[in-house]
DNA sequence: CTATTATTTCAATAATTCTTGAAACTCCAG
DNA sequence: CTGGAGTTTCAAGAATTATTGAAATAATAG
Protein backbone atom coordinates (compact mmCIF):
# COMPACT_ATOMS: atom_id res chain seq x y z
CA UNK A 1 0.00 0.00 0.00
CA UNK A 2 0.98 3.29 -1.11
CA UNK A 3 -0.47 6.95 -0.27
CA UNK A 4 -1.54 9.39 -2.71
CA UNK A 5 0.45 12.51 -2.96
CA UNK A 6 -3.45 13.79 -1.84
CA UNK A 7 -3.20 11.79 1.65
CA UNK A 8 0.22 12.53 2.08
CA UNK A 9 -0.47 16.48 2.93
CA UNK A 10 -3.13 15.56 5.35
CA UNK A 11 -1.18 12.98 6.89
CA UNK A 12 2.14 14.71 7.43
CA UNK A 13 -0.34 17.80 8.93
CA UNK A 14 -1.80 15.26 11.33
CA UNK A 15 1.68 14.18 12.26
CA UNK A 16 3.05 17.57 13.13
CA UNK A 17 -0.38 18.69 15.38
CA UNK A 18 -0.18 15.46 17.19
CA UNK A 19 3.41 16.02 18.61
CA UNK A 20 1.80 19.89 19.43
CA UNK A 21 -0.23 17.67 21.65
CA UNK A 22 1.21 14.63 23.92
CA UNK A 23 0.93 12.77 21.31
CA UNK A 24 3.67 11.51 19.26
CA UNK A 25 4.35 12.34 15.56
CA UNK A 26 3.59 8.29 13.75
CA UNK A 27 0.35 7.49 15.98
CA UNK A 28 -1.36 11.27 14.53
CA UNK A 29 -0.22 9.96 11.11
CA UNK A 30 -1.59 6.53 11.17
CA UNK A 31 -4.85 7.84 12.73
CA UNK A 32 -4.85 10.68 9.87
CA UNK A 33 -4.31 7.39 7.19
CA UNK A 34 -7.35 5.38 8.70
CA UNK A 35 -9.32 8.52 8.64
CA UNK A 36 -9.03 8.70 4.78
CA UNK A 37 -8.94 4.89 4.49
CA UNK A 38 -12.01 3.90 3.28
CA UNK A 39 -11.48 0.47 4.13
CA UNK A 40 -9.78 -1.11 7.38
CA UNK A 41 -6.10 -1.32 7.22
CA UNK A 42 -3.55 -4.33 8.84
CA UNK A 43 -0.44 -3.27 10.55
CA UNK A 44 1.60 -4.16 7.56
CA UNK A 45 -0.34 -2.14 4.95
CA UNK A 46 0.39 0.94 7.34
CA UNK A 47 3.92 -0.29 7.84
CA UNK A 48 4.16 0.13 3.71
CA UNK A 49 2.33 2.93 3.76
CA UNK A 50 3.71 5.17 5.90
CA UNK A 51 7.16 3.79 5.90
CA UNK A 52 7.96 3.09 9.45
CA UNK A 53 9.37 0.11 11.43
CA UNK A 54 6.15 -2.34 12.13
CA UNK A 55 6.96 -2.28 15.87
CA UNK A 56 6.44 1.18 15.73
CA UNK A 57 3.11 0.65 14.04
CA UNK A 58 1.85 -1.89 17.11
CA UNK A 59 2.81 0.37 19.32
CA UNK A 60 0.58 2.96 18.08
CA UNK A 61 -2.16 1.02 16.90
CA UNK A 62 -1.96 -0.06 20.87
CA UNK A 63 -1.98 3.88 22.27
CA UNK A 64 -4.53 4.28 19.79
CA UNK A 65 -6.86 1.35 21.37
CA UNK A 66 -6.26 2.97 24.64
CA UNK A 67 -7.85 5.89 23.25
CA UNK A 68 -10.89 3.93 21.68
CA UNK A 69 -10.17 5.86 18.92
CA UNK A 70 -9.57 2.80 16.30
CA UNK A 71 -12.42 -0.12 15.50
CA UNK A 72 -11.07 -4.04 14.98
CA UNK A 73 -12.46 -5.69 12.81
CA UNK A 74 -11.64 -9.08 10.91
CA UNK A 75 -11.88 -10.47 7.65
CA UNK A 76 -13.27 -14.02 7.07
CA UNK A 77 -10.20 -16.62 5.88
CA UNK A 78 -7.52 -13.99 7.05
CA UNK A 79 -6.37 -13.49 10.46
CA UNK A 80 -4.61 -10.42 10.58
CA UNK A 81 -6.28 -7.58 12.37
CA UNK A 82 -7.78 -4.71 10.06
CA UNK A 83 -8.38 -1.38 11.47
CA UNK A 84 -10.33 2.00 10.93
CA UNK A 85 -11.46 5.24 12.54
CA UNK A 86 -15.06 5.33 13.46
CA UNK A 87 -17.18 6.24 10.06
CA UNK A 88 -19.13 8.96 12.13
CA UNK A 89 -16.85 11.84 12.73
CA UNK A 90 -19.14 13.06 16.43
CA UNK A 91 -18.44 9.90 17.41
CA UNK A 92 -14.56 10.51 17.69
CA UNK A 93 -14.86 14.46 19.09
CA UNK A 94 -16.94 12.68 21.17
CA UNK A 95 -14.78 9.96 22.49
CA UNK A 96 -11.84 12.30 22.17
CA UNK A 97 -13.20 14.60 24.49
CA UNK A 98 -14.08 11.53 26.73
CA UNK A 99 -10.67 10.38 27.20
CA UNK A 100 -8.93 13.95 27.56
CA UNK A 101 -11.41 14.17 30.17
CA UNK A 102 -10.61 10.89 31.87
CA UNK A 103 -6.14 11.85 31.34
CA UNK A 104 -6.57 15.55 32.35
CA UNK A 105 -9.53 17.19 33.84
CA UNK A 106 -10.35 14.34 36.23
CA UNK A 107 -7.03 13.64 37.78
CA UNK A 108 -6.91 17.82 38.15
CA UNK A 109 -10.50 17.84 39.55
CA UNK A 110 -9.61 15.40 42.43
CA UNK A 111 -6.64 17.14 43.01
CA UNK A 112 -8.20 20.59 43.67
CA UNK A 113 -10.68 18.97 45.75
CA UNK A 114 -8.44 17.02 47.83
CA UNK A 115 -6.81 20.62 48.53
CA UNK A 116 -10.49 22.26 49.49
CA UNK A 117 -10.14 19.50 52.67
CA UNK A 118 -7.54 22.11 53.70
CA UNK A 119 -8.45 24.85 56.24
CA UNK A 120 -4.45 26.60 56.01
CA UNK A 121 -3.76 29.16 58.29
CA UNK A 122 -1.03 31.50 56.55
CA UNK A 123 -3.24 34.38 54.20
CA UNK A 124 -0.68 33.03 51.82
CA UNK A 125 -2.06 29.46 51.72
CA UNK A 126 -5.93 30.62 52.08
CA UNK A 127 -5.46 32.94 49.03
CA UNK A 128 -3.86 29.89 46.79
CA UNK A 129 -7.37 27.80 48.14
CA UNK A 130 -9.58 30.17 46.87
CA UNK A 131 -8.08 30.51 43.54
CA UNK A 132 -8.22 26.68 43.26
CA UNK A 133 -11.58 27.07 44.37
CA UNK A 134 -12.07 29.46 41.43
CA UNK A 135 -10.58 27.00 39.38
CA UNK A 136 -12.26 24.25 40.64
CA UNK A 137 -15.77 25.65 39.98
CA UNK A 138 -14.95 26.78 36.26
CA UNK A 139 -14.15 23.22 35.34
CA UNK A 140 -17.24 21.74 36.96
CA UNK A 141 -19.36 24.37 35.42
CA UNK A 142 -17.97 23.29 31.89
CA UNK A 143 -17.53 19.98 31.81
CA UNK A 144 -20.63 19.46 33.81
CA UNK A 145 -22.06 21.61 30.47
CA UNK A 146 -20.39 19.24 28.18
CA UNK A 147 -21.89 16.09 30.07
CA UNK A 148 -25.62 17.60 29.51
CA UNK A 149 -24.95 18.77 25.77
CA UNK A 150 -23.65 15.10 25.28
CA UNK A 151 -26.91 13.55 27.08
CA UNK A 152 -28.41 15.84 24.31
CA UNK A 153 -29.37 14.02 20.91
CA UNK A 154 -26.92 15.25 17.74
CA UNK A 155 -30.14 17.53 16.02
CA UNK A 156 -30.51 19.03 19.49
CA UNK A 157 -26.90 19.91 19.38
CA UNK A 158 -26.45 20.72 15.77
CA UNK A 159 -29.71 23.34 16.21
CA UNK A 160 -28.26 24.93 19.03
CA UNK A 161 -24.79 25.51 17.46
CA UNK A 162 -26.37 27.05 14.23
CA UNK A 163 -28.65 29.48 16.10
CA UNK A 164 -25.45 31.14 17.29
CA UNK A 165 -25.95 34.33 18.67
CA UNK A 166 -29.18 34.18 18.58
CA UNK A 167 -28.93 31.81 21.84
CA UNK A 168 -29.26 35.14 23.57
CA UNK A 169 -32.63 35.64 22.90
CA UNK A 170 -33.55 32.46 23.99
CA UNK A 171 -31.76 32.89 27.17
CA UNK A 172 -33.33 36.14 28.14
CA UNK A 173 -36.80 35.22 27.31
CA UNK A 174 -36.17 31.79 29.48
CA UNK A 175 -35.07 34.48 31.84
CA UNK A 176 -37.93 36.60 31.57
CA UNK A 177 -40.27 33.38 32.02
CA UNK A 178 -38.76 32.14 35.47
CA UNK A 179 -37.80 28.73 33.86
CA UNK A 180 -38.62 26.14 35.74
CA UNK A 181 -36.20 24.08 35.39
CA UNK A 182 -33.19 26.43 36.46
CA UNK A 183 -30.67 24.67 38.68
CA UNK A 184 -29.17 27.02 40.30
CA UNK A 185 -29.61 31.17 39.84
CA UNK A 186 -26.65 32.89 41.71
CA UNK A 187 -24.18 34.34 39.64
CA UNK A 188 -21.19 33.59 41.62
CA UNK B 1 10.49 33.11 48.64
CA UNK B 2 9.18 29.83 49.50
CA UNK B 3 6.31 27.87 47.90
CA UNK B 4 4.57 26.43 51.03
CA UNK B 5 3.53 22.58 50.87
CA UNK B 6 -0.27 23.90 50.15
CA UNK B 7 1.10 25.63 46.94
CA UNK B 8 3.44 22.93 45.75
CA UNK B 9 0.87 20.47 45.41
CA UNK B 10 -1.03 22.64 42.72
CA UNK B 11 2.25 23.23 41.59
CA UNK B 12 3.45 20.20 40.89
CA UNK B 13 0.43 18.95 39.56
CA UNK B 14 0.30 21.49 36.66
CA UNK B 15 4.02 20.98 35.98
CA UNK B 16 2.67 17.23 35.20
CA UNK B 17 -0.03 17.85 33.42
CA UNK B 18 1.87 20.99 31.15
CA UNK B 19 3.89 17.60 30.00
CA UNK B 20 0.71 16.09 29.27
CA UNK B 21 -0.17 18.83 26.46
CA UNK B 22 2.71 20.59 24.24
CA UNK B 23 3.67 22.54 27.35
CA UNK B 24 7.22 22.09 29.33
CA UNK B 25 6.88 21.38 32.80
CA UNK B 26 8.86 24.49 34.02
CA UNK B 27 6.14 26.34 32.59
CA UNK B 28 3.44 24.71 34.08
CA UNK B 29 4.99 25.05 37.25
CA UNK B 30 5.98 28.72 36.79
CA UNK B 31 2.10 29.61 35.57
CA UNK B 32 0.87 27.82 38.94
CA UNK B 33 2.80 29.69 41.05
CA UNK B 34 1.56 32.71 39.42
CA UNK B 35 -2.04 31.56 39.30
CA UNK B 36 -2.06 30.88 43.38
CA UNK B 37 0.37 34.27 44.20
CA UNK B 38 -1.57 37.01 45.18
CA UNK B 39 0.99 39.14 44.42
CA UNK B 40 3.28 39.28 41.11
CA UNK B 41 6.28 38.02 41.33
CA UNK B 42 9.34 38.77 39.94
CA UNK B 43 11.77 36.70 37.68
CA UNK B 44 14.13 36.30 40.68
CA UNK B 45 11.35 35.41 43.04
CA UNK B 46 10.28 32.79 40.85
CA UNK B 47 13.96 31.07 40.38
CA UNK B 48 13.61 30.66 44.22
CA UNK B 49 10.46 29.67 44.82
CA UNK B 50 10.38 26.66 42.20
CA UNK B 51 14.41 26.22 42.51
CA UNK B 52 15.21 26.03 38.33
CA UNK B 53 17.94 27.95 36.82
CA UNK B 54 17.25 31.87 35.64
CA UNK B 55 17.59 31.32 32.30
CA UNK B 56 14.76 28.66 32.61
CA UNK B 57 12.48 31.42 34.09
CA UNK B 58 13.57 33.56 31.52
CA UNK B 59 12.75 31.31 28.85
CA UNK B 60 9.07 30.12 30.44
CA UNK B 61 8.36 33.99 31.24
CA UNK B 62 8.87 34.51 27.25
CA UNK B 63 6.81 31.51 26.33
CA UNK B 64 3.93 32.58 28.40
CA UNK B 65 3.63 36.08 27.13
CA UNK B 66 3.78 34.91 24.02
CA UNK B 67 0.29 32.84 24.69
CA UNK B 68 -1.12 36.28 26.79
CA UNK B 69 -1.51 34.40 29.71
CA UNK B 70 0.78 36.50 31.78
CA UNK B 71 0.75 40.04 32.69
CA UNK B 72 3.90 42.70 33.64
CA UNK B 73 3.64 44.99 36.43
CA UNK B 74 6.10 47.64 37.99
CA UNK B 75 6.63 48.42 41.33
CA UNK B 76 7.30 52.09 41.75
CA UNK B 77 11.11 52.77 42.16
CA UNK B 78 12.15 49.00 41.43
CA UNK B 79 13.31 48.46 37.98
CA UNK B 80 11.89 44.31 37.96
CA UNK B 81 9.34 43.46 36.15
CA UNK B 82 6.84 41.86 38.07
CA UNK B 83 4.26 38.81 36.69
CA UNK B 84 1.41 37.92 37.17
CA UNK B 85 -1.83 35.33 36.08
CA UNK B 86 -5.28 37.45 34.96
CA UNK B 87 -7.41 37.74 38.12
CA UNK B 88 -10.39 36.73 35.91
CA UNK B 89 -10.25 33.25 35.55
CA UNK B 90 -12.79 33.28 32.45
CA UNK B 91 -10.32 35.74 31.06
CA UNK B 92 -8.01 32.97 31.47
CA UNK B 93 -9.89 30.39 29.73
CA UNK B 94 -11.06 32.48 27.11
CA UNK B 95 -6.80 33.74 25.63
CA UNK B 96 -6.16 29.97 26.54
CA UNK B 97 -8.82 28.89 24.06
CA UNK B 98 -8.08 31.59 21.16
CA UNK B 99 -4.27 30.75 20.94
CA UNK B 100 -4.71 26.94 20.86
CA UNK B 101 -7.30 27.76 18.03
CA UNK B 102 -4.68 30.04 16.24
CA UNK B 103 -1.87 27.30 17.08
CA UNK B 104 -4.23 24.43 16.47
CA UNK B 105 -6.88 24.79 14.75
CA UNK B 106 -6.86 27.27 12.04
CA UNK B 107 -3.59 25.83 10.35
CA UNK B 108 -5.60 22.84 10.46
CA UNK B 109 -8.50 24.78 8.62
CA UNK B 110 -6.31 26.00 5.49
CA UNK B 111 -4.96 22.97 5.08
CA UNK B 112 -8.50 21.19 4.73
CA UNK B 113 -9.42 23.99 2.67
CA UNK B 114 -6.58 23.87 0.46
CA UNK B 115 -7.73 20.07 0.25
CA UNK B 116 -11.08 21.06 -1.26
CA UNK B 117 -9.42 23.19 -3.70
CA UNK B 118 -8.02 19.82 -5.47
CA UNK B 119 -10.28 17.89 -8.26
CA UNK B 120 -8.99 14.31 -7.52
CA UNK B 121 -9.66 11.38 -9.92
CA UNK B 122 -8.55 8.26 -7.99
CA UNK B 123 -11.50 7.09 -6.72
CA UNK B 124 -9.09 6.47 -3.14
CA UNK B 125 -8.35 10.43 -3.37
CA UNK B 126 -12.19 11.25 -3.70
CA UNK B 127 -13.13 9.56 -0.34
CA UNK B 128 -10.31 11.44 1.20
CA UNK B 129 -11.78 14.46 0.32
CA UNK B 130 -14.87 13.68 1.56
CA UNK B 131 -13.74 12.72 5.05
CA UNK B 132 -11.64 15.91 4.94
CA UNK B 133 -14.81 17.98 4.13
CA UNK B 134 -16.51 16.06 6.98
CA UNK B 135 -13.90 17.19 9.23
CA UNK B 136 -13.76 20.42 7.86
CA UNK B 137 -17.79 21.30 8.42
CA UNK B 138 -17.22 19.66 12.18
CA UNK B 139 -14.58 21.91 12.74
CA UNK B 140 -16.09 24.90 10.96
CA UNK B 141 -19.67 24.33 13.19
CA UNK B 142 -17.79 23.76 16.68
CA UNK B 143 -15.49 27.02 15.99
CA UNK B 144 -17.89 29.24 14.63
CA UNK B 145 -19.93 28.11 17.55
CA UNK B 146 -17.02 29.36 20.07
CA UNK B 147 -16.95 32.54 18.26
CA UNK B 148 -20.42 33.59 19.02
CA UNK B 149 -20.54 32.12 22.50
CA UNK B 150 -17.07 34.68 22.89
CA UNK B 151 -19.54 37.42 21.90
CA UNK B 152 -21.63 36.97 24.41
CA UNK B 153 -21.89 38.57 27.51
CA UNK B 154 -20.81 36.41 30.55
CA UNK B 155 -23.92 36.22 32.29
CA UNK B 156 -25.65 34.92 29.09
CA UNK B 157 -22.76 32.04 28.74
CA UNK B 158 -23.30 31.03 32.52
CA UNK B 159 -26.89 31.10 32.42
CA UNK B 160 -26.51 29.25 29.14
CA UNK B 161 -24.40 26.53 30.97
CA UNK B 162 -26.40 26.48 33.82
CA UNK B 163 -29.34 25.77 31.80
CA UNK B 164 -27.66 22.42 30.59
CA UNK B 165 -29.88 20.11 29.32
CA UNK B 166 -32.91 22.16 29.65
CA UNK B 167 -31.51 24.10 26.38
CA UNK B 168 -33.74 21.20 24.49
CA UNK B 169 -36.85 22.56 25.13
CA UNK B 170 -35.84 26.09 24.59
CA UNK B 171 -34.57 24.97 21.08
CA UNK B 172 -37.31 22.77 20.31
CA UNK B 173 -39.51 25.62 21.13
CA UNK B 174 -37.85 28.16 18.50
CA UNK B 175 -37.40 25.45 16.22
CA UNK B 176 -41.48 25.53 16.14
CA UNK B 177 -41.53 29.08 16.06
CA UNK B 178 -39.40 28.91 13.02
CA UNK B 179 -36.83 31.11 14.35
CA UNK B 180 -36.09 34.17 11.70
CA UNK B 181 -32.36 33.92 12.86
CA UNK B 182 -31.24 30.39 11.69
CA UNK B 183 -28.76 30.54 9.25
CA UNK B 184 -29.04 27.51 8.10
CA UNK B 185 -31.70 23.93 8.30
CA UNK B 186 -30.17 21.52 6.54
CA UNK B 187 -29.21 18.61 9.03
CA UNK B 188 -26.32 17.45 7.02
C1' DC C 1 29.71 58.07 30.86
C1' DT C 2 30.24 54.11 34.07
C1' DA C 3 29.03 50.76 37.34
C1' DT C 4 25.58 47.97 38.66
C1' DT C 5 21.62 45.32 38.28
C1' DA C 6 18.24 42.95 35.38
C1' DT C 7 17.32 40.18 31.50
C1' DT C 8 18.10 37.43 27.37
C1' DT C 9 20.64 34.53 24.36
C1' DC C 10 23.15 30.64 23.30
C1' DA C 11 25.82 26.57 22.96
C1' DA C 12 26.73 22.56 25.87
C1' DT C 13 24.85 18.76 28.10
C1' DA C 14 21.20 16.43 30.60
C1' DA C 15 16.92 14.30 30.30
C1' DT C 16 13.26 12.51 27.92
C1' DT C 17 10.89 10.48 24.26
C1' DC C 18 10.82 8.01 19.87
C1' DT C 19 12.12 4.40 16.82
C1' DT C 20 13.95 0.25 15.69
C1' DG C 21 15.41 -4.75 15.06
C1' DA C 22 15.62 -8.82 17.43
C1' DA C 23 13.58 -11.93 20.36
C1' DA C 24 9.54 -13.64 22.55
C1' DC C 25 5.05 -14.74 22.39
C1' DT C 26 0.35 -16.14 20.38
C1' DC C 27 -2.51 -18.37 17.58
C1' DC C 28 -4.08 -21.59 14.52
C1' DA C 29 -3.81 -24.65 10.20
C1' DG C 30 -2.12 -28.81 8.91
C1' DC D 1 2.22 -31.36 18.31
C1' DT D 2 4.74 -28.37 14.95
C1' DG D 3 5.66 -24.62 11.72
C1' DG D 4 4.92 -20.39 10.45
C1' DA D 5 2.32 -16.09 10.12
C1' DG D 6 1.02 -12.36 12.91
C1' DT D 7 1.80 -9.56 16.83
C1' DT D 8 3.95 -7.62 20.96
C1' DT D 9 7.70 -6.60 23.99
C1' DC D 10 11.97 -4.80 25.03
C1' DA D 11 16.46 -2.86 25.39
C1' DA D 12 19.64 -0.14 22.67
C1' DG D 13 20.49 3.71 20.00
C1' DA D 14 18.63 7.99 17.63
C1' DA D 15 16.35 12.05 17.83
C1' DT D 16 14.26 15.59 20.16
C1' DT D 17 13.45 18.67 23.84
C1' DA D 18 14.64 20.81 28.32
C1' DT D 19 17.86 22.91 31.34
C1' DT D 20 21.78 25.20 32.56
C1' DG D 21 25.83 28.48 33.29
C1' DA D 22 28.31 31.75 31.04
C1' DA D 23 28.48 35.49 28.13
C1' DA D 24 26.11 39.14 25.83
C1' DT D 25 22.85 42.66 25.99
C1' DA D 26 19.84 46.14 28.03
C1' DA D 27 18.48 49.50 31.28
C1' DT D 28 19.20 52.96 34.61
C1' DA D 29 20.95 55.22 38.83
C1' DG D 30 24.55 57.97 40.18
Amino acid sequence: MQVTDFQQAFILHFGEMGSRWGINRTVGQIYALLFVSEEPLNAEQITEALGMSRSNVSMGLKELQSWRLVQRTHRPGDRREYFSAPEDIWEILRILVEERRKREIDPTLSMLRQAQLDKPEAATDRYAQARMQEMLDLIELVTGWFDELQQLDQDTVLQLMKLGGGVKKLVAAKQRLGGKSRRNTKTH
